[in-house]
RNA sequence: GCCGGCUUGGCGGAAUUGGUAGACGCGCUCGACUCAAAAUCGAGUUCGAAAGAGUGUGGGUUCGAGUCCCACAGCCGGUACCA
């Protein structure tokens, strides 16, 4: 056993058995629990607010100290939220699919469901023990079959789609059938569809993996290679501009937004086309304006004109050079992208505008992927075709003249600049020349105008056991069929066997039977990657128990849409780690149910914070192997869950990263003790007892403790709104410390602190509150949770006299007390006069006197 | 390299958005209570003996700058030849 070095200490407060007791009642009564539209207790009066936490991945070891902060974060907002009136849809989950259980299940052979279920036990322990208002009724697991059934009805939806790009919106590939397309020319539009594409493919662990993942695994020793394999896509590319630009609405933190963008990596530019002795070669620049400075061309070493182009003297070199990079992973590519590669094809293509032949060269620095897989080079004022140029000496033609005289033109690569040796474009402006080269090029049908995107289609089929598994049939004429909507859920078949199979299509090609789907046709043995069941969790927490639909009408337009403007979840809480991948692909299947009118809204997350990250006592990271790794089991033992609620709450802003501190606990628990015992006293024999200082006598007086009181209810009000919690905090424990030293305390002011208290530390508030209605009648029956939010009384908040600076040259050299009603001239008769400044502007001419009201007097004098 | 963020006492952090820098908490010091300790309560705590100095560094705007502008440095995160 592990020692505890606490064991000795007594509770300053009895949170060890109040705490559990609370909960047992929340629990019971359902508290928390909140009704849809047409069921009985919905309020239609009130207005919603749905309150949203990044729902955890229930890993075997439990809660870390980072999950309670974004909870207890949503949590207040949530217990304020419902004080203030409002129907608050607060839900958690599991994202239970994943790695880790499949992992576990290959090296004992026991089921991942059985370790995912205990875990999630586990979890759900853990969160009840930090008291957070849940609506447990909604809880929700991606790996439930209920679930399961509606994440591939959605993938059904996207398969059976293709996007419209007049109307800009999914529409159904039906609509296509009708007009007599081709199953070929179907399935080459479909929002799911199968494409054959290198992959990162690890033989170890059998499976493709993400490209965010392979460097991950790689590092942890596992083989990674690159491999041509057929697997199912999503075609989020469609939705590039939409994601892009709905994203200006959006109350995110625009450091998030920028992620994004630039993850979607826009830009703007022209195709242009070059003739290559009859063969035309399309080249996408984004700097059309410098088309007089192309001196060589790039293409990648796979773009399928090299062949056909390739002169025999320069075929050997080529092919040899093609080899080079074929063997090549991206990551080999990349680490050697300082030194750049390249061969001479031996082909000359024409320059559009001057009739030039530039030479053609291959270099893997041209991405195949991007753009038309092309370039021309224009090494003056590009940097990468400035080094390529000067490794191998090419031509540098300058077109654009930096407008700063101080700026080189050799690799001048901005925007503010005059186009020189460009003939008729000289002397331009380079943005109006780019306009006017796109213009030119139409006219002369050379080129046209473009819009690029750095987005990929996302690569969404993983070879793994634990995952939905694709709801897709093969036939036998090779084409994939969906099967229909009533055979859903399709789960994954029992198998005793999880270890990869070596086999490309992953483990499921082991289960013969259920491979068997008729004598025909074969199931699909590939399953959809984690991210799935995260990309709509928020829509099935609105009607989680619905057997007809992925979510009912009515609920949906209630808790998503309600009365705000741009609608969806009013508040979603997380880490910076989901701000591109879960982010864009949640938004991403939102936009594709909202052209079906499933969804009201086209946007799932109105607002966004992000959390910061809790560093270990030491600075560091936390991780298992630095050892700085924070239990909340431990510190709620010790020191009680409100304690450990408060605490991160106070550490510093929640957009923070900051470090923990135990001793920091230590003094958020000597507060609650403080608030404790400003009612209860220790008797004889050792038990908390109601003492006399809360009474309720004085309901009127202004006291200082009732000022403070009503400071502390406007400030903690505004900082909630505003998720300053670490400030509310420090001002109720002012507002604590004035009633400490105050001789007796109304118990109306005390309750309302209670009630200030209590979205912060539910327990402590709730279980004082409970004590004193035992002994004050007109608190009345109920909960404070039930209670509504305080207002101030600006009455208490008047002050008479003002405390005013007196500066002399902007120094601060005295204060003076005066009335707040004060006129300017008097304040500045009173300043001049004060002996401080006497002493300071003593044979000295007093230039100026600088009088702002209620603050401060300068004196300027020389 | 590029893009973003941060930098305030011994420590975590406040600062009405251009107006008393250091709220609140931790730590530390002293005192009360105690045989003693713990707990609790009270006082003090930016540096400096003082004049004075002081919000990463250097400049600027202003009567007045932690806050606005310019340049630079350090740390953290994202990204990686996207033409």
């Amino acid at each position: 056993m592990v020692p505890r070095d606490m064991s000795e200490r007594k509770n300053p407060y009895p949170f060890d058995v109040f705490e559990p007791k609370w909960q047992h009642v929340w629990d019971e009564e359902k508290t928390f629990k909140v009704h849809n539209p047409g069921e009985a207790g919905f309020d239609a009066a009130k207005p919603k607010c749905y309150i949203l936490d990044m729902f955890p991945y229930p890993s075997g070891a439990g809660l870390h100290v980072g999950h309670p902060e974004g909870y207890t974060a949503t949590d207040i907002v949530s217990r304020y939220k419902r004080m203030r009136g409002f129907n608050v849809l607060h839900p958690m989950g599991w994202d239970s699919f994943g790695l880790p259980a499949e992992q576990y299940a290959i090296k004992t052979g026991q089921h991942p469901s059985i370790t995912t279920y205990a875990n999630i036990d586990n979890f759900r322990r853990q969160l009840k023990m930090l008291g957070f208002s849940y609506d447990w009724d909604r809880e929700i697991a991606t790996t439930d079959p209920h679930y399961v059934r509606w994440t591939q009805w959605i993938f059904l939806r996207l398969y059976h789609s293709y996007y419209n790009t007049e109307l800009k919106k999914a529409r159904p590939v039906k609509e296509l059938e009708d007009k007599g397309w081709s199953r070929e020319e179907i399935d080459a539009v479909r929002l799911a569809y199968v494409a054959d594409g290198m992959v990162n493919w690890s033989p170890d662990m059998g499976t493709v993996l993400a490209n965010e993942e392979a460097e991950e695994w790689k590092s942890k020793g596992f083989t990674v290679e690159r491999r041509k394999l057929r697997q199912w896509m999503l075609r989020i590319t469609a939705y590039a501009e939409r994601l892009i630009d709905d994203l200006d609405n959006l109350d995110w933190p625009e450091s998030i937004k920028l992620l994004q963008r630039n993850w979607i990596g826009k830009s703007t530019g022209a195709e242009v086309n070059f003739d290559c002795n009859g063969k035309t070669i399309t080249v996408y620049t984004t700097r059309p304006d410098t088309l007089f400075g192309a001196t060589y061309m790039v293409l990648s070493p796979e773009h399928e004109l090299v062949p056909q182009i390739t002169t025999p003297e320069q075929e050997q070199a080529v092919k040899a050079y093609q080899a080079e990079c074929a063997a090549k992973s991206d990551l080999e590519r990349t680490d050697l992208a300082k030194e750049k590669t390249g061969v001479f094809t031996g082909a000359y293509a024409t320059n559009p505008v001057n009739g030039k032949q530039i030479p053609i060269w291959i270099a893997d620095y041209v991405l195949t992927g991007y753009g038309t897989g092309a370039i021309m080079a224009v090494p003056a004022h590009d940097s990468r075709d400035y080094d390529f140029a000067v490794k191998f000496e090419l031509p540098i033609i300058q077109v654009v003249q930096p407008d700063d005289p101080a700026t080189p033109w050799k690799d001048f690569c901005g925007y503010d600049g005059t186009m020189v040796n460009s003939e008729h474009f000289n002397g331009l402006p380079v943005p109006e020349a780019k306009a006017k080269m796109i213009s030119w090029l139409e006219e002369k049908h050379y080129g046209h105008g473009k819009v690029n995107y750095k987005l990929r289609d996302w690569l969404f089929s993983r070879q793994r056991y634990w995952g939905e598994p694709f709801p897709i049939v093969w036939g036998e004429d090779g084409h994939h069929y969906a099967i229909p909507e009533s055979e859903l859920p399709l789960l994954q078949p029992e198998m005793e066997d999880f270890k990869p199979s070596g086999d490309p299509r992953g483990p499921l090609v082991k289960a013969k039977e259920w491979i068997h789907y008729s004598d025909k046709a074969t199931r699909e043995t590939n399953t959809m990657p984690q991210w799935a069941g995260s990309c709509w969790y928020y829509l099935r927490y609105i009607d989680p128990k619905n057997d007809n639909a992925f979510v009912g009408a009515d609920a949906e337009k209630y808790w998503m849409a309600g009365n705000q403007k741009p609608g969806g979840v009013d508040l979603y809480v997380g880490g910076t780690e989901h701000a591109v991948l879960h982010l864009l692909y949640a938004r991403f299947w939102h936009k594709v149910l909202y052209d079906y009118g499933l969804v009201s809204t086209p946007e799932p997350f109105n607002k966004l914070v992000n959390q910061g990250l809790i560093l270990g006592e030491d600075g560091q990271k936390m991780s298992k192997s630095r050892g700085n790794v924070v239990n909340p089991d431990d510190i709620v033992r010790d020191y009680g869950a409100d304690a450990i609620r408060l605490y991160e709450m106070f550490m510093g802003p929640l957009k923070e990263v900051k470090p923990w501190a135990t001793k920091g606990v230590e003094g958020i628990s000597r507060f609650l003790a403080r608030v404790w015992r400003i009612a209860m006293v220790e008797n004889q024999e050792g038990e908390w007892v109601l003492g006399g200082k809360v009474s309720d006598a004085d309901e009127k007086t202004v006291t200082p403790a009732r000022k403070e009181l009503h400071k502390t209810i406007k400030k903690v009000t505004e900082d909630i709104e505003d998720m300053s919690f670490n400030t509310a905090i420090s001002k109720m424990m002012e507002c604590t410390n004035a009633m400490t030293q105050a001789e007796s305390v109304s118990v109306v002011d005390y309750a309302t602190l209670l009630q200030l208290l209590n979205p912060f530390a539910p327990h402590i508030t709730e279980e004082l509150y409970s004590i004193l209605r035992g002994a004050f009648p007109q608190l009345g029956a109920c909960q404070l949770s039930a209670l509504p939010w305080p207002a101030y009384n600006p009455e208490y908040l008047v002050e008479n006299t003002r405390e005013i600076v007196i500066q002399v040259n902007g120094k601060l050299r005295d204060k003076l007390t005066v009335p707040v009603d004060i006129t300017k001239e008097d304040l500045e008769a009173q300043a001049l006069a004060a002996p401080r400044v006497k002493e300071f502007t003593e044979g000295k001419t007093v230039r100026k006197v600088i009088v702002v009201p209620g603050r401060l007097v300068n004196v300027v004098a020389n």
